[in-house]
DNA sequence: TTTTATTGTCTCTATTTGATACAATAATAA
DNA sequence: TTATTATTGTATCAAATAGAGACAATAAAA
């Protein structure tokens, strides 16, 4: 039986994180009548990736998310939610790590902790768009704004990510008004119907959705 | 900063797990008009706890929930979802995993893997009650059904996931005539009705229950 | 067979939803 | 300013859906 690699989970800084454990965040913004998702690009690799992260090692998992959220948007008070937990052998791919270590200039021994196996633990985020500074990381960059539907082929199941956070967003959202995440704290109802309609990715029809929204109690115009 | 220790993660058989990863699972039973969960019993320690277990090095997720399911129940194809990650610092309490060990006559050194701290992903499982060959595991004296509003007080944080699981399992309900799970290929609309006023805990009222699962095309008398 | 309980069918009303017409307001141009 | 246009809010109607109960058909028990 094999056992098990032993490798300190340790960025360069010293910071110790749990291993085999990950996070990412889809990050949901909206602005010019469309749906937009944060994604990083690695230095010198071509590679695209949802903003993640990974775990203190004396750090709650829903902090270590709103931390990496904080580095990324400057944003703290973020609408957050889990929407599915990614753990498939096959989105273990060292090489995939090792080229993203080697652009930057770090050794990638055999033992390095990133090219070690990882579940993976999705959140969605509704944050508003004009309130964000964005940030690329260490390793990344930058850290743009891609419209929904011009995401770029993503690095390991990053895409499949990005459709389950759509879904879970979508089967959501009627709970607590969630499009209102996404907006200023004052909004016309146009603004929140474009939202709806981006997000359904599909027209509503105009007087019975304001009724809709006014009959939940609340909203107040 | 301090270093994470480097605990091979290994059990008796010698087969290894992913550190830092569990999995716990609330598997729902209906009989006698009344909604069940199992709940594990460990040797000599009073303590109650959820079926749960880990990931092999080399094995999905998912698969690992079914398979630990299989060796409790003896069932493949199981209904099965997740429904939320557990990730808090405060649920590592290395004492209680002691007493298990310890209980076990097991050697409980401080370096020992199950010490360690653990996320634990929560599914919960739909099963048919009449066909389930209850079978504890190496640490536990029972395998036992428990009427869901008499579980006993379960170690760690495993109350909070029952409640979680019973939430997700209210508001998936619709999906799919979810019910039919907990029943034989064949059932009567009574049996089906009773197991939904069992998850929501409230009456339905019989004829227009009736139409709704018809209507919802899914069902054949 | 009679009695009783259970289950299926039908109907009535109240509520919710989709769709449209039209009034009020705001924005633009003459 | 007024006239014109577009946008947003209000009212209404019909269609679909949900809640409640009457009653017939069937199954179970005496």
């Amino acid at each position: 039986m094999a056992k098990q690699k032993d490798n300190p989970a340790e960025n360069k800084k010293g910071e110790s994180y749990l291993t085999h454990v990950a996070f990412d965040s889809v990050v949901f913004g909206f602005s010019g009548e469309k749906l937009k998702i944060l994604v990083m690009e690695y230095h010198n690799t071509g590679l695209f990736a949802l903003p993640g992260g990974f775990v203190g090692l004396k750090e709650n998992l829903n902090a270590a998310v709103r931390r990496g959220l904080k580095e990324r948007t400057g944003l703290s008070n973020i609408y957050l939610e889990q929407c599915y937990v990614f753990g498939d052998v096959k989105r273990h791919q060292p090489e995939v790590l090792r080229k993203i270590i080697k652009a930057n200039g770090l050794a990638a021994d055999d033992k390095h902790w990133l090219l070690d196996r990882f579940i993976s633990v999705a959140y969605y985020a509704l944050i508003n768009y004009n309130k964000v500074k964005l940030q690329p990381d260490a390793l990344s960059d930058s850290c743009e704004w891609y419209d929904l539907d011009a995401v770029p082929k993503l690095m390991l199941d990053h895409n499949l990510i990005v459709q389950k956070a759509l879904e879970t967003l979508r089967k959501n959202l009627d709970e607590k008004l969630l499009g209102t995440n996404l907006l200023p704290l004052q909004f016309t109802m146009k603004q929140l119907q474009q939202v709806y309609e981006a997000i359904l990715d599909e027209k509503v029809h105009r007087t019975n959705f304001q009724r809709r929204m006014l009959a939940s109690g609340l909203l107040i115009r």
